[in-house]
DNA sequence: ATACTAAACTGGAATCATTCCACAATGAGG
DNA sequence: CCTCATTGTGGAATGATTCCAGTTTAGTAT
């Protein structure tokens, strides 16, 4: 799992000309520290409160967005959910689970491959992602249909 | 690409025990007439007025999420922008052009293993969904980078 | 056919994640 | 340590989606 750490973060920042704040160092110890949670902006911002003396609700998103545009990490979408961020920017799979909302990745045996893709369809492909929706291990055999 | 008609639907929600009327109707031909398009809520709305005297936005809302509950067609989410439906239920790519925002399906050539992930991750697999970002055929040449 | 009832529909209000905005604060190069 | 472009702030705006209380209707039973 290729997961960038704080140092190689703060290096990709400056390497995009990207200022470091106290606010995105926060953002960052939040994001590192809540890794296989996948957290979501709301989760990133009450853990990065606890680290920074000031931050807005609008600059984690803000700065999540930006952090997503320059590579540093991975925008997840969901239905009716907030968004989450993926710190694991290899080729995998997002394993949601419906019964209790946990995300664990699964890496990918054989990878799409973005030349076919490319020769049949035309389409050339910069960003993927998989999802998967099923039952975790904890929560296959669970009785009942809630969230 | 197996896409339902609308016999298949309607006796689809007969089997389900869903009443057939005529906003359900309305919809229907409004997804099938704009299959390719992978339209979305408010398109659908619009088709489906000119079909049925009277159909309402939260109509649209509530009869596109029965539908996807019961499998008639696929719910696609997207960030910034609304849900869209895929009534192509086969293992595919949504390819997602970066640039004009049309989707086109790729069918997969090797799909996921679910008995892999099971065995793997313990995670029982029930719905996937594969969605590529990039450009189309017609959007890679071009310059600049409006949406 | 006619009546009945649970399922559907309506439209306006409510929700909620996310973005926008005008102004204030601050990191980093000179 | 000055300067100013970049970043942060918080409150308001947005926009897709859901909720709700009341009305209509499909499909079954009479």
């Amino acid at each position: 799992m290729k997961t960038a750490g704080r140092q190689e973060l703060i290096a990709k920042l400056r390497e995009k000309g990207l200022k470091i704040t106290s606010q995105r160092l926060a953002i960052i110890d939040a994001l590192l520290e809540n890794r296989l949670a996948h957290p979501g902006a709301t989760l990133i911002f009450n853990e990065a409160r606890k680290k920074a003396d000031r931050v807005s609700l609008s600059t984690v998103y803000a700065t999540l967005k930006e952090f997503s545009e320059n590579g540093l990490i991975r925008q997840l979408e969901f239905d009716r959910m907030e968004n989450r961020y993926d710190g694991n920017l290899s080729d995998h799979v997002n394993l949601v689970c419906k019964r209790c909302g946990r995300i664990q990745d699964w890496d990918l045996p054989a990878p799409l491959d973005a030349g076919d893709i490319r020769r049949e369809a035309g389409f050339v492909v910069t960003d993927s992602r998989i999802e998967c929706h099923g039952y975790c291990r904890d929560c296959v055999g669970e009785p009942g249909e809630s969230v």
